[in-house]
RNA sequence: UGCCGAAUGGUGUAACGGUAACACUAACGACUCUGACUCGUUCAUUCUAGGUUCGAAUCCUAGUUCGGCAGCCA
């Protein structure tokens, strides 16, 4: 048998576990709530979740933790299963929390009969006054003894309706004096009218997180519940709630650092506001970090799942560097994507020398490197389109695209010297007069002559007009900035200008549109979806906002370009 | 001032007492009919200070720094 040697600290604890009959067969969950999509964060949680069970032979459940109807919709928990599957994953059993609302509640019940839970008449204010400071204990509640009588009746009554919301909560009686606030005679079911997206109206309580959790992985079964560090201090409530309800089965929670990445934003909160205050165009604008957006954007999947699985899990804290996740899309796409020539900025090329209306049709590889993607043709006639940034009136010395009186080669066809610059009349260059080497046809015995630059191009006649829709992330990099300029004193004064909201650092340039691209002939044919590499321009994939008219094509990620460093470097 | 947790290159992970590895980034070079790809080369005395040991990133002690926790959110 493969040898099977854990990765990371998770599977060390599920080895530990398994050796020591603590767990006999590995179970975990993906447990979001439908409240959003998912966004690249909650992937890194179901890679984990999903494959650690693979690993090891286990399953994983999806369970939605719907509990608080005010936020949930249907429609999220469609995307988000519609957004497993695009990852590759499927679940073993699906649960929703809201199918265990009676079982639940007879388990709240038979806290109270224990006497762990108590109804509590305290008003929200008085709750918090009473739970103490981090550093000082919290004074019990006066209702804290009630009988259970009492407090079986009070939390029926509950259920029944018969209070406002708001009024009383049931809470799990522990310890208020507890150094862990959470202990604090935690609430665990509270009073809300609001309609839920599955059980209607049949409930007006709901159970809170850290009552239904642990039960709920209890009852599936899960043996190992992996979450994101910021419930770690929740895990002693995890496994009281566990005990107490006296399960033999007690799944162990394990925390792992969540993602973040550089210059993006990733928390659900203020996802949704850029959606809901406009600054995105939906959950799916290609600029989000929700897997929707990246899949309209045209990531491929295991692009996805390979940044995950090269990001690593560990207990620190840490953030990772966006390049690493672009270096997973160019490395899948690399090999898949068919080769196209797209001028997203054009500058119309006249050959003075070719023949008014005649056209060449050159065959190109749709590969370089896998001849068995065939090849394509491609029409080459007297009007052309070349890049805008490919020709340069006055080129500094590295530059090696077109220039007055230089020489390119056009890829796959022939090698064209720049003989005049027609110029409009604010100096804009408007077009280029160039002559043609008969001889260097591509493929052809004259064709070996060597020139500096390669440019793609289109010819005019039969381009298709296209839409370029350019990314840059979200963020400006002002965060880290800020950083770098600590006051002389080293004091951070309270009367200092509040935190910039994360608003005023959004990326101006997180989306640039060229609307006047021009696309070799052979992408009419095209279809939402499909991914090309515009040779040296990117990967790109069509998109849905596409129209017969004309075509919408998103950058999916630059090439690499060490010109533009150059260039930049002036 | 309480409790819980974490500190390894620019970034993210690895090394499970035996002499710091892998990936990304960056820089330089080779190749190139994509300035892409590919291929080379370069970039760390492991937060600090002590201690244990023949030997410490790993163990111990004391600090420092960072993150989380006082919802009737999850």
């Amino acid at each position: 048998m493969e040898e099977r040697k854990p990765s990371n600290f998770i599977e060390d604890f599920i080895e530990e576990d398994l050796a020591s009959g603590r767990c006999v067969a590995v179970k975990t969950r993906f447990p979001p709530e439908p409240n959003g999509y998912l966004h690249i964060g909650h992937a890194k949680a179901l890679c984990i979740d999903f494959s650690t069970a693979r690993k090891y032979g286990g399953t994983c459940n999806l369970r939605f933790d719907d509990t608080n109807p005010a936020k949930e919709d249907t429609e999220f928990v469609n995307g988000i299963m519609e957004d497993i599957r695009w990852l590759g994953y499927d679940w073993a059993e699906l649960h929703y929390a809201s199918d265990f609302f009676p079982r639940l509640y007879e388990i709240a019940c038979d806290f109270i009969r224990k006497g762990v839970a108590y109804v509590d008449d305290q008003t929200p204010e008085e709750m918090r006054l009473n739970r103490g400071t981090l550093t000082s204990p919290g004074k019990p509640s006066p209702y804290r003894d009630r009988s259970v009588e009492e407090n079986l009746d009070l939390f029926r009554r509950m259920k029944e309706g018969e209070f406002p919301d708001g009024s009383r909560v049931l809470r799990a009686k522990i310890d208020m004096s507890s150094p862990n606030v959470l202990m604090r005679d935690p609430t665990i079911y509270r009073i809300k009218r609001a309609h839920h997206h599955r059980t209607g109206d049949d409930w007006c309580i709901y159970p809170m997180y850290d009552f239904q959790h642990p039960l709920q992985d209890a009852i599936e079964g899960v043996s190992h519940s992996l979450c994101s560090l910021e419930y770690e201090i929740h895990r002693p409530l995890y496994d009281w709630v566990v005990e107490q309800a006296g399960f033999e089965h007690r799944p162990r929670q394990i925390e792992f650092a969540r993602l973040n990445i550089t210059r993006t934003v990733m928390s659900k909160r203020y996802l949704r506001r850029l959606v809901e205050e406009g600054y995105v165009s939906g959950w799916d604008d290609p600029r989000m970090p929700t897997l929707v957006a990246m899949r309209r954007r045209g990531y491929p999947p295991q692009a996805i799942s390979d940044f995950i699985a090269r990001v690593g899990v560990a207990k620190a804290d840490s953030t990772v560097d966006g390049a690493l996740l672009e270096h997973c899309v160019r490395e899948s796409l690399g090999d898949i994507a068919p080769r196209a020539m797209a001028v997203l900025d054009p500058i119309p090329v006249t050959l003075s020398n070719w023949e008014e209306g005649k056209i060449d049709t050159l065959t190109v590889e749709n590969h370089p490197d896998h001849p068995e993607m065939g090849t394509r043709e491609v029409p080459f006639g007297k009007h052309l389109y070349i890049e805008r940034e490919d020709f340069m009136l006055d080129p500094p010395k590295k530059f090696f695209r077109l220039a007055p009186g230089r020489e390119v080669r056009l890829k796959g066809a022939y090698i064209i010297k720049c003989e005049d610059v027609v110029l409009d009349e604010n100096g804009n260059v408007r077009e280029l007069i160039c002559s043609v080497d008969l001889e260097s046809r591509s493929g052809s015995a004259g064709a070996d002559r060597k020139v500096k630059g390669t440019l793609h191009w289109v010819e005019a006649g039969s381009a298709v007009p296209f839409e370029a829709r350019l990314y840059e992330p979200i963020l400006t990099d002002e965060e880290s900035l800020e950083e770098e300029l600590p006051d002389e004193t080293g004091e951070v004064e309270e009367t200092a200008a509040p935190a910039k909201d994360f608003i005023d650092r959004l990326n101006p340039d997180s989306l640039r549109v060229l609307p006047c691209g021009m696309a070799e002939a052979s992408l009419a044919n095209a279809s939402v979806g499909d991914r090309f590499q515009f040779l040296r321009m990117g990967y790109f994939c069509k998109d849905k906002d596409s129209t017969a008219e004309k075509a919408v094509f998103n950058r999916i990620v630059p090439l690499k370009d060490t010109w533009a460093k150059e260039a930049k470097k002036g």
